[in-house]
RNA sequence: GCCCACGUAGUUCAGUGGUAGAACACUCCCUUGGUAAGGGAGAGGUCGAGAGUUCAAUUCUCUCCGUGGGCACCA
């Protein structure tokens, strides 16, 4: 059985089948659905500019989905405008308005949107005359309303139908994404190039959203977020723990062949270890505020002690590393735990088990010589493509994300090593390149420690999260502390890689939830088998083979409630169990079963002892589908 | 944190300036059933919390809490 399981392991970890979906496909701005979104934005923006004259225009161009447009609104729009703008913009689709375009040269553009009456265009404009190349700054035109716009858009009104845009919501959006910045109001529209398109999107997006993990973790009971407890602090319920469960005794099989060595650590620490670490300054807006508690001396001095609920695992893994001296002959150690920690997220970003308070992350810490950064890296990509190949995750894209000196948001946001930043860039960019994985890089996206990549997945509703990721360390074993002893007798400080190919276990299960549209993979499921008698005097049979399946460890349950047995067939479906096992006369008879999985009406009758077979063999390779 | 919306039974939702209703779930009784709702009865709500307006507030106003969608943030 052992060699079962270690054979499993290295052939999942072979082959490079890895095939991660691109980005969003790039924005062909010659394409006639970017310019049917691009002009439906000016005319929203007439449409409003009617109803709410003396408003102010920001920005406003195609998305994925349709367009946007941000307003400073002279009054505010609510949900119930949304009839009236849209009858608007169809009235002036319907005035066969021509899109023309007219070049100025930079002086005579200034004074032309000083004339215009609009600030914020006016304080782009501004800044887009001291950028270099830029000679002339286009306006376009569509009857009365003119506004500053590279394009392109439709040569005319009445290429766009009338019915392909829809109007969905309003929000608040900062002025140039800069939280500093005044707060604008940003209306949102779907749009395409046709009413079918439309209805079509429209249908899928409601069809996407029944699989929303924060519906189905409510139906299937998955988790519960109580509010007397804390937002964004789920709890788990038993259904759910089994999910995580699975998924952590899988990991802990993968690291396990990789050769990774299992820590456990405290969730709280003294405030020292982060001044120590010196991650404080980083972390403080996100920290939980300390426990603080007074002791007395011996001396009689009274002495606060301040304790952390600790936001990341690093810093208690660096002191396991640096509890003894350590020699290059023990590098690359490879530290794993599933381990909790706590971050103090902002109200509006906390949502269901996407952004949390509380969480478990599937962590570990490689410690390893500059020449074995390069395998160990790639050694955490093949473990990813374990991980996805077997979850059957396709829908990612890998992010390069890379530090950005000039970001002006963030001076502080990252370790001050040029050198470092592009030695450390330099060796994850060759990794990949010699791997052959394809990857976006973006800048700005870097850990204040270093480059990573990170796997990018979309939500149901569309939003874009990390559920994974693979980060290279160049900068905290110095100013830590973290030295080896190296071959020459120096001393020299390890590259640390932290990774985590299952992110936390809030995010990752949301994301599996969706994925899997709460049918999840035998292996997975939370109840795997259900029996469900035809009626009462088969429920002995039904328990004997409980009780067998009960000794594999099958995950298994007896219907045994008194509903008529239609209506069991029709709840454990709705619970979406994968198999259904149906007991009566003739299965009784012949020691069978007839079986019933989940998303097909059909059965199949089978003897008792395949079936275990089977359902056991399917378990323990973690198979997709039977 | 900011913008908008929302908060009524376990769940999904209806409703009202005169203190509430449906369906499913739940409990009990009848039904002993071969593949997605058998029949009946019952129980269940401080209408998110607090304050204000009013003779009267679940309904109107304000504040807080929570939820959803955006924005910003995301070690």
């Amino acid at each position: 059985m052992w060699g079962d399981v270690l054979k499993h392991l290295s052939k999942s970890c072979d082959g490079v089948n890895f095939v991660p979906m691109p980005k969003t496909p790039q924005r062909d701005v010659d394409s006639p659905l970017y310019k049917i979104r691009h002009s439906l934005a000016h005319v929203m923006a007439q449409a409003v500019l009617q109803i709410r004259p003396g408003s102010k225009l920001g920005f406003g161009p195609p998305v994925d989905d349709g367009f946007y447009y941000d307003f400073i609104l002279s009054s505010p729009i609510t949900e119930e405008d949304f009839k009236d703008i849209e009858k608007r913009m169809k009235k002036i689709l319907a005035q066969n308005q021509t899109f023309s375009y007219r070049d100025f040269p930079l002086e005579k553009a200034l004074e032309h949107i000083e004339q215009m009456g609009e600030p914020y265009k006016a304080q782009y404009a501004g800044e887009l005359a001291k950028r270099e190349g830029i000679e002339s700054i286009r306006f376009y035109q569509n009857g009365p309303f003119e506004d500053m716009c590279e394009g392109p858009h439709v040569e005319n009104s009445k290429e766009i139908p009338k019915d392909c845009f829809k109007i969905h919501s309003v929000a608040g959006a900062y002025w140039r994404g800069d939280h500093r910045h005044v707060m604008m109001t940003r209306l949102y529209a779907w749009a395409f190039e046709s009413r079918a398109d439309l209805k079509a999107y429209m249908d899928k997006r409601e069809e996407a959203l029944k699989r929303d993990h924060k519906k189905l973790g409510k139906d299937l009971d998955i988790f519960h977020i109580d509010e007397t407890v804390g937002k964004g602090l789920p709890l788990w319920l038993p259904n759910g723990t089994v999910i995580r469960d699975q998924l952590e005794a899988f990991m802990k099989e993968l690291e396990f062949a990789d050769g990774y060595r299992r820590v456990a650590t405290p969730h709280i620490t003294k405030g020292d270890l982060y001044y120590q670490t010196g991650h404080l300054p980083y972390y403080k807006d996100a920290i939980f505020p300390p426990m603080e508690l007074m002791r007395e001396s011996e001396s009689g001095e009274r002495i606060k002690e301040s304790y952390y609920l600790r936001p990341m695992n690093c810093p208690h893994h660096h002191k396991i590393f640096s509890s003894r001296p350590r020699s290059y002959r023990e590098l690359p150690l490879r530290l794993a735990e599933y381990g909790h920690v706590y971050r103090y997220e902002e109200s509006g970003a906390v949502s269901g088990l996407l952004r949390v308070r509380g969480m478990c992350m599937n962590d570990a810490h490689i410690y390893c010589t500059k020449e074995q950064v390069k395998d160990e890296f790639l050694g955490v990509m093949r473990m990813h493509q374990t991980l996805y190949d077997t979850l059957g995750l396709k829908d990612y894209y890998m992010r390069f994300s890379t530090w950005d000196p000039e970001d002006s948001k963030g001076k502080d946001k990252y370790m001050d090593d040029p050198e470092g930043w592009e030695t450390a860039q330099n060796l994850v960019r060759e990794a990949m390149e010699e791997s052959g994985l394809p990857f976006e890089e973006q800048r700005g996206e870097a850990a204040f420690y270093g480059p990573k990549i990170d796997f990018q997945y979309q939500t149901v509703t569309g939003r874009e999260e990390t559920i994974s990721t693979n980060q290279l360390d160049f900068g905290v074993a110095a100013k830590v502390g973290l030295v080896y002893k190296a071959a020459s007798g120096e001393e020299g400080h390890p590259y640390i890689i932290h990774r985590a190919p299952a992110g936390t276990h809030e995010r990752f299960v949301a994301f599996l939830i969706e994925h899997f549209g709460g049918a999840f993979p035998l292996w997975l499921a939370p109840v795997q088998v259900k029996i469900i008698c035809v009626a009462d005097k088969y429920e002995e049979y039904g328990r004997k083979l409980l009780d067998e399946m009960r000794a594999w460890f099958i995950r298994v349950e007896l219907d045994t409630t008194e509903a008529s047995f239609n209506k069991k067939i029709r709840l454990n479906i709705k619970r979406k169990i994968p198999c259904l096992l149906i007991l009566g006369e003739r299965e009784m008879e012949k020691k069978e079963v007839s079986l019933r999985r989940y998303g097909s009406k059909d059965q199949t009758s089978l003897s008792f002892s395949t079936f275990l077979d089977l359902v056991s063999e399917e378990i323990r390779t973690r198979a997709l589908a039977p």
